[in-house]
DNA sequence: ATCATCCCGTTGCGGATGAAACGAACCGCC
DNA sequence: GGCGGTTCGTTTCATCCGCAACGGGATGAT
């Protein structure tokens, strides 16, 4: 077998090149990881939105969340407040410098994002869109469980 | 936007999630990490293979395979020399204990990633490889150059 | 032959990452 | 209301990773 036709790796190497792109776009121009810049998206999407639902609609540990949602917040970009409801939890909202930022960045990704996308034929742009989504659903129907969740902390110890 | 319908999105999860099945084969099952998965797959393939080639097949950067490889020599899997016409470099051998384990490991990686694509339609399998195979012709074609390369090195210093 | 320059692999180091320990807060039951 | 069990977020620690410096080795000009 060939490694550069061995299709798990091709799948892997153009996926990582697509996605070092917009990496470099929103980490070299606007000083975000590839963490910050999705809690970002997301908070900005939900104006608030809590701890527990943003690790939810990511795949994101919760240890993950905590430390991209620190720097964020070091730099202005959202705020954090404890919910009285339930004081375990956190609750974030983004802020007007964060909007602005993230507005400018989502449109240069966007654009380099489109850049590339708009190279490819229509006809292969579907037959991608279609593939991914397919693909996805295939994983989750197969995969055993908890191979793809970071934290299920299935619970402290089994006692003797 | 939402950042679920967000297409670079999807296709970093999806394709990540793909992964990390595979890597749950060949990690936990055999302590392979990816890297070093790749290059055994490589010098398996190759018999013999110099580490200009590894580097130039792969998309590593030459640390991360002087790291894999040297792992890969602790584990007994690979042999390395230094080729007497060029004493710069180094050539990789597979091991006959490297050999049958990577066969065993392969048929197990190949398994899993059979499961899963074989849980997808055949069209839509055919979809995902011809948009993937687009997508790697787009990138190539539209990436400036060495966001991909992680080793440009392109001089010491320029002097002032 | 000598020396400057370039090429290649390795190593040191600072920052990042993930798993597991930890502590605070909630919940149900008595 | 107190107490075990549980659910969170944070911290700790050991490891990983990439960048930049390093050193051995080749190459070409003088």
């Amino acid at each position: 077998m060939q490694l550069e036709t061995f299709f798990p790796y091709r799948l892997a190497v153009a996926a990582e090149a697509f996605s070092r792109n917009l990496v470099a776009v929103y980490g070299q121009n606007y000083g975000l990881t590839r963490e910050e810049w999705r809690l970002l998206f997301l908070i900005e999407g939900a104006g608030r939105i809590s701890s527990l639902e943003l690790a939810r609609r990511t795949t994101l540990g919760k240890v993950q969340v905590t430390r991209a949602a620190q720097r964020l917040e070091e730099k202005q970009m959202i705020t954090r407040r404890v919910p009285k409801a339930d004081r375990r939890l956190r609750e974030y909202s983004i802020t007007e410098e964060g909007r602005t930022l993230f507005a400018q960045a989502f449109d240069e990704v966007n654009a380099r994002a489109s850049e590339i996308l708009g190279a490819m034929a229509p006809e292969d742009r579907a037959a991608l869109d279609r593939g991914i989504e397919a693909l996805m659903r295939a994983v989750r129907a197969t995969t055993p469980e908890g191979v793809l969740a970071p934290d299920p902390e299935g619970g402290p110890e089994v006692g003797a």
